[in-house]
DNA sequence: CGGCGGATTGAAGGGAATCAATGCTTGTGG
DNA sequence: CCACAAGCATTGATTCCCTTCAATCCGCCG
């Protein structure tokens, strides 16, 4: 750790690169698990869930009402790392759940508790679930002052940029294993109404969204929807550690992380 | 800090605790603040904002879009802490605006790296940005699948319970310093909307808001409303000592903490 | 007393939900 | 190899919750 009391005026950033490195160390050397769309990998009452990476494909975080609706909160790409406060807070509370076919890593709370005592580490815990906590904030101001056209122009830029950010995907082109019903769940909207706001993006020539492949047409005119929408790229640069180390994946095939 | 390698089977509470203990006494030491209404106290693009413990009164953090719209993405009561991944990320992205008038301390940026270095602190940090996504979460459910009505029972019912949890208040009747149109912006509606719902509670016998008091008639009614709502009741034990320390306020004059 | 911000209330329009069919793909079995 | 089922996507018709527009009211303060 690092020694005495060091002050950083430039930010925590050596910290965080390296509290990164071991973070994905730990991690690689858990056993690779892949399940099927629909998978539950952690439920909402499991105690003391474990940390979990997806290398490929994607899952949701989601909570069930008692009525049986659900809503998604969030989404998950290759790389991203979830649940460290499950180590601190001992219960997720939300399903983590495969959008389809999809590969992790996971590490059980009492060894995430243990790294955690590294400063590092826990400085880039920290950044983790910021930046989960950022994703949440710019949702619900999405959902909050945009409409369906609005939304779903925010959603697609959103997952397009993270894709990108990662090195994950080159062109405005990628492979979003989600159905429609999904989408609905996690925008605040129903299927139907999902359904018709696609097929107006692709009748304005903004987006062409078939089958599970999104194809962004016109970035301008999308960012032109969301105009005021927080935007992703104040993510600090230390951030770009997540990918580097692995090779970039591209287009229609899902991407996927080493 | 820790030594050894240890291994929390029950959880990180002792840590959590301390680290809890640890980062209230720092921010015990800093000067107190009191602004009035409106108040900027981080601004969206300050760099290397502070982190901010309320004491009296209530502020919310928000999103401008570049139309002038707003979204008020969380609200803020007094004992909480908010802010601790500002020390990480290095900005805000957001503001954090006084309701009204609002008592506050503030540690700089530079002074939490500092702390975060100790182990313990850091754990609680996680749990503090834990907790926050966790309403972000609460907040992203409501208002995904919970129309108007539901979605100001939850609001009411959710800083009922936050302040009850903190001591602040015993009975379900307490000062809420926002406008109607705050509201609105917080729960993604318009303000002649909430208006109207909030007489439709009245009349329903589920709650009293008049100014800025509530008064929740039927707390059971008002939970059928949001049925099936993540419960805040999760919150873990240590989670407590956030209060104890201090006297628990009451009723109409805007719960205060020491 | 006049003015101002917030709260209320009415009327009309619109975006999204709901209800209801009908395509389209893919996987499975005869 | 084709029939068929199942799940998802698509589309039309209708309903309704919420927004928008517009006044009016009310409590507070200089």
């Amino acid at each position: 750790m690092t020694a005495g009391v060091p002050i950083f005026s430039p930010g925590a950033s050596e910290d965080l690169l390296s509290g990164g490195r071991s973070l994905r160390r730990a991690l690689a050397e858990q056993p690779y698990h892949m399940v099927e769309r629909d998978a539950v990998i952690v439920a909402a009452d499991d105690r003391d869930p474990p940390v979990v990476q997806i290398h490929r494909g994607m899952a949701y975080r989601s909570f069930t009402l008692a009525d049986g609706r659900r809503a998604i909160v969030d989404i998950l790409i290759p790389g991203d790392i979830v649940g460290v406060d499950h180590a601190v807070l001992g219960r997720a509370n939300h399903d983590i759940v495969a959008t389809g076919r999809m590969g992790y890593r996971a590490l059980s709370a009492a060894t995430a508790r243990e790294l955690m005592t590294d400063p590092q580490i826990a400085i880039r815990a920290l950044a983790l679930i910021g930046e989960a906590r950022w994703r949440a904030d710019r949702h619900i101001t999405a959902i909050t002052r945009l409409d369906a056209h609005g939304r779903i122009g925010a959603f697609l830029l959103g997952i397009y940029e993270r894709l990108r950010r990662r090195d994950l995907i080159a062109r405005p082109t990628f492979n979003l294993p989600l159905t429609q019903e999904q989408m609905a769940d996690h925008l605040g909207l129903t299927l139907v109404h999902v359904n018709r706001t696609l097929r107006r993006l692709r009748g304005e020539r903004l987006a062409l969204i078939d089958r599970q492949v999104v194809i962004i047409l016109d970035i301008d005119g999308l960012h032109g929807l969301v105009r005021g929408l927080p935007e992703p790229s104040y993510l600090p640069e230390p951030w770009m550690g997540e990918n580097s180390d692995w090779p970039a994946s591209e287009l229609p095939a899902t991407a996927v992380l080493r």
